[in-house]
Order: C-alpha cells, then structure tokens, then sequence
DNA sequence: CCACCGGCTGAACGCACGTTCAATATGCTA
DNA sequence: TAGCATATTGAACGTGCGTTCAGCCGGTGG
C-alpha cells in the first residue's frame, strides 16, 4: 500500500511466477521464481505468506486478465469458431494460455472455472447461432456446449502435453500448428458430419430419455 | 528367473506401483508403494535399481497388457464407437486406464506410444467404414483419425482431471458418466453435423492445398 | 539526532524424498 | 557341514524444497 515501490516487487514476482509456473508447471521452484524477478526467496515469502498463496494470488491474477480480454474481443467473436478463435492471439499473450493449460493439467480450481466460462460463452454463441440458423440445433444444448468446450480444450490439452515447449515462445507455434492440423477434420465434421445413417442416432433416442437429463450413472446404451 | 518366490515380490512391487501411480500420479512416494507391496523400501531399489526404472518396467507390463487386450477385444470392436467402446470395461481394468490417463497428464512416451496405436486404430476402423459405406469419407482420413482420437482422449482426460477419483474403484463411474454426457452431443454431431451451411468449411478449401500437408511447425506423427 | 518500521537478505531449519549401505535371514551348492 | 549368492531389512545419507528467522538498510516521524 505503499509507493510504487512496493507494487513493483509484488507485480515483478506474480509475473515471474506466472512465467515459470506456464513453462515448468507448478512445481516450480520457488527460488527460481524469485531469481526471475531478482528478489530472494525471504521476500517471496514475506510479500506473499506461502507458495499456494503466491499461486492463488496468480489465478486471481489470469482470470481477471482472462475477463477484461473476453471483454474487449466479445466483438470479434463468432459463432462457430469461437474456441479457437479466442487463441489465435496466442502469441501475444503465450504466459497465459500456457498457465492456464498447466491448470488444467492438474485440475486446479481455476481450471474448472476457466472451463465453465467457456462453456457458457459456447452455449451463448451456438444460442445466437441456432437462432440465425447457421447452427443446427441440439437435443440438449447444455451438453454440446460442454461436449464440444471439453474436447477442443482436452485435445489441445493433450498435444501441448505431449509436445511440451522448452522456451514459452514456442507455445504460439504449436497451438497454431495444432490449430491447423484440427481445422480441416474439424470443419469436415461440423458440415458433412461423420455417420452416413441416422440408425446410431435414432437407436439411441429409442433407448434413453429424450430431454436434458444430467445424470449420474444411467445404464448406458452398450452396443453388444 | 527363481522360483515363485522371486516372481511373486517383484510382480507384487510392479502390480502395486501400477495402483499407486495410477491414483496418485507419478509422484507418489516409494514407500508408500513398498508399503502396499508388503515389503521395504530398499527392496524395490534392490529389485528395479531405481523409480525410473520401476516406472519403466510398469510400463512395459502396461503395454503389453493393453496389447492383449486389444488382441482379445478386437472381435468385437466396431467401427464408429471404437474409441468409448473399449473403456466401456473401464470396471474390470481401472487401474490400467487410471494409469494411461496419469501418463497423458505428464506427456511420457507411454502416453504418446499409447495414443498413437489409438490413431492406426482410428485410421483402420474409419477405412473400413468407409468402405463399408457407414462413414463418410475425408479429404485427409490420417487427419481426421487423429483429430478424433486426441478429442475423445483429451476430453476424457479433461474430465477425470478435473474429477479426480480418490478410491480408484470410483474411476468407473466417472469414465461411465463421461461416456453418458458425452454420447448424445456426440452421435448428433456425428449424424447431422454442426453447421448449417457449407460455407466455412468450402472458402477454408479455397484457402489451403487440398492434398493431406503434414505442416511444418509441428512434430509429424510419423508412423514406424 | 534517535527510534522505528517495512522492504529485503542470507543463512538456517525441517521435512520428504530417492538412494545407499551394512547387516541379517534364507536358502542352494558342493 | 561350510560357503556363497540372493532376498530383505532398517538406518543413514544427500538433496531439494518450502518455510522461518535474525538482522541489515533506508526512509520517515518525532
């Protein structure tokens, strides 16, 4: 609360640990961090209580970012590309995407809020979608939200996990090398879909009830 | 190499590393695994010379496990449904899927080796479908096979991340309630699509060389 | 001037972990 | 039986980590 002396220290430090958290994951050390931001290890402590408190302090941090960046790009977002369309900026801002990434990862609390935001912006656009009529309508518009949010951020997941980038500035090269990889199977099976007869779809229908149902442990449909 | 004994403590020290790093990741304490084995925890280190190379030999084991199972289920496998079909038996064999799913979370060959035998698997599968008719064909069937595979797996990993499952017996319930939410958008998105129009996906073929182009930015999935 | 207070440091503590080692028990071989 | 290799243990070592602590430095108030 002090001058701008005292902001600096604790702004340098949440970035470095932003920093090191999005290259290395969370078990970062803690002296690197404070190294990075050329500051001992004491002052870390003494500035922020503890490491989980540092990183708590960062997931505040992000998803207030997270927030004001959703707010100034709502504009450019359209229906139907909005997942992806959200991380084509990834360059400039690769820290975030990759902490962000980590925190899925590990399952971390700002994990499933991330999560959840994207799920509702998705249901929000395939909403203003399905009532333009450039998106065909679901049977439960909750689900495929949540369906299609998992899949694309699971996938992404997945490739950045298994092709973990050394220096964080790789990170914009293999989200965009993921992203055109995806693009075309991606947009094949939004248009032309995957099954040529509707016998999966409609034996299925036959078996579970129709309406939204979020449901625990029902017996599933199993084929054979 | 000995009698049974041998056999017994070295198969009793693996089967319990498997169940602890499949529940608590690959962090887990020595010995704590050479607590559930029953032994010490020099022992393991006297048997596998390290946790590395424990890990490594659970990982042999797994691979081969898997490769006889899917030996044994191939009969049954049916185009379309392959991915989700063969954890539909996640009950019997939690631990395995636990620990793959570990092994994705921290991107180690077994995950990537894994992953891509799931891919040949997709690729294999499609082409029968499309030659049989059922499945509609790609401009980049490699592609597509991988982009699939990663959405199922990267989700299901997304899932059960974000759900950790304390008893592994719990694993079941959650892979199964997954497959549950997960099966409608799915079968809606695979039968009627997503978009309404052609339009997205004819201007992103105006744009790009039609012909399957591996790009450049990203590790190729070069097969064998 | 002195006293104080917060930013800041380096050294030290304590813990959990992988690993090493000397010692003991249990066979098998000659 | 002696002798030797193997299975097994408990204690100890070394390390990396988060955290604590006593103290230094510089500015501010009295």
């Amino acid at each position: 609360m002090r001058a701008d002396a005292d902001l600096t220290a604790r702004a340098r430090i949440r970035d470095a640990a932003v920093n090191r958290f999005a290259v290395e994951g969370f078990g970062a050390p803690l002296r690197s961090i404070a190294k990075d931001a050329g500051v001992s290890a004491g002052l870390v402590m003494h500035h922020f209580g503890s490491k989980d408190k540092l990183r708590a302090e960062c997931d505040e941090h992000l998803l207030a970012t997270i927030r004001r960046l959703k707010r100034e790009n709502v504009a450019e977002a359209a229906a139907g590309q909005s997942f992806f369309h959200k991380f084509a900026a990834v360059e400039e801002n690769a820290p975030i995407v990759g902490y962000v990434l980590r925190s899925m990862q590990d399952g971390s609390p700002l994990a499933r809020e991330f999560i959840d935001h994207m799920v509702d912006d998705a249901v929000g656009y395939t909403r203003d979608g399905v009532a333009a009529g450039v998106i065909v309508p679901s049977r439960d518009e909750a689900a495929r939200a949540r369906y299609l949010t998992l899949s694309s951020l699971g996938s992404l997941l997945l490739e950045v996990t298994l092709n973990p980038p050394s220096d964080p500035h790789d990170l914009g090269a293999i989200v965009r090398s993921f992203l055109n990889n995806s693009y075309l199977p991606m947009l094949e099976l939004f248009t032309e879909g995957f099954l040529t007869s509707r016998r999966m779809l409609d034996e299925y229908l036959m078996y579970v009830p129709d309406p939204p149902s979020q449901d625990e442990a029902a017996p599933a449909p199993t084929p054979g």
